[in-house]
DNA sequence: TGTGAGTGATTGATCAATAACTAATTTATA
DNA sequence: TATAAATTAGTTATTGATCAATCACTCACA
């Protein structure tokens, strides 16, 4: 460690980020460490100094999805103004999906997976994510701040589908 | 053909049944047709003399799930009255959701595929949901009826993450 | 001469799909 | 009516690919 880790932690950024990328193009269970590694210009063994399995990759891999996502939402909230605040949460939420529509895709399969570390991290993931809207619609006296923040994120939901599958008329309005 | 032929069509039934089942527990990619086998109760080769490939029998398992909901669908437009009418909708498909919680996490899973064919069957199944529901939000004059089935559409993408991932917390209210 | 960064080769498992078969039932015919 | 032929329903065995993960190694360099 010290002045010379940054070399190791970025190679590891670089495998999470292609392994984003693989994971959402191909889905995880047929994606290979193989693709992986030639996304990240690596060897495939290589992956396993880093990672230990496969499903560990991809629990980082989400976290650090959601964690983009948190970080963005609380940058929002902290400059807003109350009456701009859930437009631009929207507005913020939108160009997250396009400029990292892979990690979106990453979470959508991932809230189908059922190994136990994974729901664990899915969880925590909306359940922040919740948190923080919700904290927000209150202290800027947003009515109903519940039932606001759930239409919010189901909104979210249904923009993720819209996306995945190319159908824009189910976001119409 | 004829009235022998409930014998082969029952099979088929079964092993479409076995699938959805399989497929929503394990994923997809992972589960393996010899799985599907063993839950129908048949050899594994025998699915082929059915189904082609493993993706064929996807691509009819998600099918027969997205009739299931325009069927009910269209049932209760049928006979509920307008007043009631979004109220029964959003019952019915808790209903869907409780006794066919796998069709429900299959057609998760296939939002994020992107082989084409499956694509395709999940944007008509979404297309016509929401025709079905729009139609019948016109005709029974609720106001802002497009706004109104994005709505509808959205909470109930919602209540499926919630399912999946037993966060019940997500659709309180 | 030790250490960090990285690779090539291998392996044991796993799977979709095919091929070649059998047993039972139905249908046609002498 | 007895039986041969054809069809239906299913199986076992096999194969060619594919993959995550491990092991043993190289090379640069301080």
């Amino acid at each position: 460690m010290g002045k010379n880790e940054s070399a190791s932690v970025n190679r590891r950024m670089e495998i999470i980020s292609a392994a984003i990328e693989v994971f959402a193009e191909t889905g995880y269970y047929r994606a290979t460490t193989m693709q992986v590694a030639k996304r990240a210009g690596i060897s495939q063994p290589y992956i396993f100094r880093f990672f230990s399995t496969k499903e560990e990759l991809l629990l980082v891999a989400l976290e650090a999805s959601w964690q983009r996502i948190a970080d963005s939402f609380r940058q929002v909230i902290a400059t807003a103004s109350p009456t701009r605040l859930e437009q631009e949460l929207i507005e913020t939420y939108e160009e997250i999906m396009n400029a990292y529509r892979s990690e979106m895709l990453l979470q959508m399969q991932a809230q189908t997976i059922q190994e136990e570390p994974i729901r664990m991290a899915m969880q925590s993931g909306f359940r922040d994510i919740r948190r923080i809207v919700l904290e927000a619609f209150q202290k800027n006296g947003v009515p109903d701040s519940e039932e606001r923040t759930k239409l919010f994120i189901a909104r979210g939901m249904l923009c993720n589908i819209s996306m995945a599958l190319g159908l824009p008329e189910l976001m119409e309005g």
